[in-house]
DNA sequence: TTACTAGTTTATAATGATTCTAAAAAGGTG
DNA sequence: CACCTTTTTAGAATCATTATAAACTAGTAA
């Protein structure tokens, strides 16, 4: 299994469950974002053996801890996570509910002229809302 | 009062309630950022009437429907909003849970090159996320 | 193999922000 | 004042998320 490895190497255990949902969160062709709910019934498809909720729940985070998920900045009632960890953005369609990524190339270089003292700059997200 | 003309050409009525919430939102020297939680805690301090955390909820978002105040993209168990609704963007201080203004000078023009059929930008929202 | 231990999973309960409900109150108009 | 619509309200309902605590499992060392 090419996750074991993986997990090991973060200092997870590579338990079933966790390699379930590696293989519906990662081995896909493209990137998707998610809330915990659309992974439950992703899961519920794809996996024979079920996952409770709470372990789901556990396990994004712990994943999102080490990286391998973003957590995508939105108001909304629940979550959105996104396996695409790349340096990018987002469009949020606001009719449709819906998220599109947004390349980095396709947003001009963004450049924060203001400092905090004593702060770094973790990241720069940029949300693009849609009308139509 | 001020605020009754505000609210009559929007069509809400200038009732005694968001009135006085306008108050305590309008009337300070500086814009802010808020919970509805910490509103309701800066009306208890500031107002002698007690107002109820429905109607609350209510004139939070009748205002903001109204581009009266707006809403602050990010991952939070509860909703910020920002009094200040000119366009700008936020500092989120990771460590403090805080939000720091960061007016548009600040940042870069940011250009979207990307486009979606037949969807126009409502707006464009820039969150820079701190750490020590 | 066989313990042992720390980390994990699980069902379920608890939490807490937000929304809903339906009845009472208040604003606006004639 | 009388009427109608909007608004307020307390409390209940909802629903995502987190906490709990017992059962289970991976890793390790004997």
């Amino acid at each position: 299994m090419k996750y074991i490895e993986k997990l090991r190497n973060s200092g997870l255990r590579p338990t079933k469950q966790r390699l379930q949902i590696c293989e519906v969160l990662f081995n896909s062709e493209k990137t998707f974002h998610f809330t915990i709910n659309e992974l439950d019934q992703k899961i519920k498809k794809q996996v024979s053996d079920k996952i409770s909720l709470a372990t789901i729940y556990n396990t994004v985070h712990a994943f999102e801890k080490k990286g391998y998920l973003k957590q995508i900045p939105i108001n909304s009632n629940q979550t959105y996570f996104d396996t695409n960890i790349s340096d990018h953005h987002h469009f949020y369609d606001l009719k449709e509910e819906k998220l599109i990524d947004l390349e980095n190339a396709d947003v001009g270089p963004i450049n924060i002229l203001k400092k905090i003292n004593g702060k770094k700059i973790k990241s720069v997200e940029v949300l693009v809302k849609l009308e139509d």
